[in-house]
DNA sequence: ATAAATTTTTAGACCAAACTAAAAAAATAT
DNA sequence: ATATTTTTTTAGTTTGGTCTAAAAATTTAT
């Protein structure tokens, strides 16, 4: 397996879990901002490897084999944010580069060692969820605060869009994963929320509202 | 920089410290399990970025900048190892080839950081210096089994081969780092050494002797 | 239902890093 | 000092992953 390869199925694997269905050329030359031409030539070697099926001009599915090799990618990648989060005092803004590089080292008992290190963590810096070693994942019945109820308390559990400049405005307004959150107001025309925080009350957009998950 | 001119550097640095001249052509190939062709190649590429010194026929040397850049790469070698074997029980048989993977992770942030966690380590589990965020190194007096005087105690502060066979072959007779040794018999003949341990006597060859260091 | 626009694939090229085989230079032996 | 051997370099290929430009297929619009 190259770094390409294994790049190639990550961003196979995330479009597909939104997707549900197919996935198309361009949708990953966009994500890996690459060209559709050189998508279809990986694709068609991933799908001799047998880890996507792939008709021409259908779109690309992963199968069994490359849904769990890239599920084992995506492990990696969270465990090492953890690592750089946790032991290293990175901030969640700073970890998701380097995570990049370190998911592609490839000794699995280095990462089992890791994970156990690490106390078997389930979600990484952003929430997002951890497989196990079996590629089990857990899933948290967690929605998007802009589908929240007005004057119910949620807690915050993760982010949907886990870039820097995101990251570093929830910094910026103290809202980190486990801060209670409560809508206080719904402004009707744009949908800006008035939360409720633990020590203070803030504004937010709809922006930020769709990219904050709670439960 | 790639992968490969890390390597490329790496060897070059580890050649010249033993042989104290320009590194030749074959010895690098040899190193890197490679052609001779390749490295001809190869030493062009690193010579018109300024990594070594090199004119045709007459071998190759570090550039100060070469020199620097290979020191880092060992330093986040060898910081790679300790994490490895201190923090996930690692063995010290293990480790080389995982680190170098790791090795050529590269945030500088990342490394400094590791080596905080660490607690800036001096040396590695196989007893080599690793060198600080400026390139320095600590310098120890050590000498080699095969050099020491008999019926002197010695401590074992490294290993020049750190093939898993040989670190195998100590566990087993239970010499690791710190261990005390005492020479107590040397055969003339083909330089046996019988040795005398902290809690048992044994018997080792000369290819043992010369590839144990002690101070 | 056909034309236009978009998406995807093919064909041919490039680059890095390797290779083989042959040529050239340097080192060694007689 | 010359011949032989060894080392190193050159020349020309190969492979993986990318690219551009053009062709083909599909989707959308009229």
């Amino acid at each position: 397996m190259t770094t390409s390869e294994e790049n190639y199925l990550k961003v196979i694997y995330h479009l597909s879990s939104v997707l549900h269905k197919g996935v198309n050329t361009n949708a990953i030359a966009g994500m890996l901002n690459t060209k559709a031409s050189s998508v279809t030539d990986m694709l068609r070697k991933l799908s001799d490897k047998e880890l996507v099926s792939y008709q021409k001009y259908q779109g690309v599915t992963l199968t069994d084999k490359g849904f769990h090799t890239a599920k084992m990618i995506v492990r990696k990648h969270r465990l090492w944010e953890v690592f750089l989060v946790n032991k290293l005092q990175f901030s969640w803004d700073e970890v998701h580069e380097i995570a990049e590089e370190l998911e592609h080292i490839k000794s699995e008992k280095l990462i089992n060692k890791l994970d156990a290190f690490l106390g078997f963590p389930s979600f990484d810096p952003h929430g997002d969820p951890i497989p196990n070693e079996n590629g089990d994942i857990k899933k948290v019945n967690k929605l998007l605060l802009s589908e929240a109820k007005i004057d119910q308390e949620y807690q915050c559990v993760g982010v949907k869009d886990t870039s820097a400049n995101f990251l570093q405005y929830l910094d910026k307004q103290k809202i980190s994963l486990g801060s209670k959150i409560k809508i206080t107001d719904k402004e009707n025309f744009d949908e800006t929320l008035t939360l409720q925080l633990e020590n203070n009350t803030i504004i937010i957009s709809n922006k930020i509202a769709t990219n904050l998950y709670i439960k």
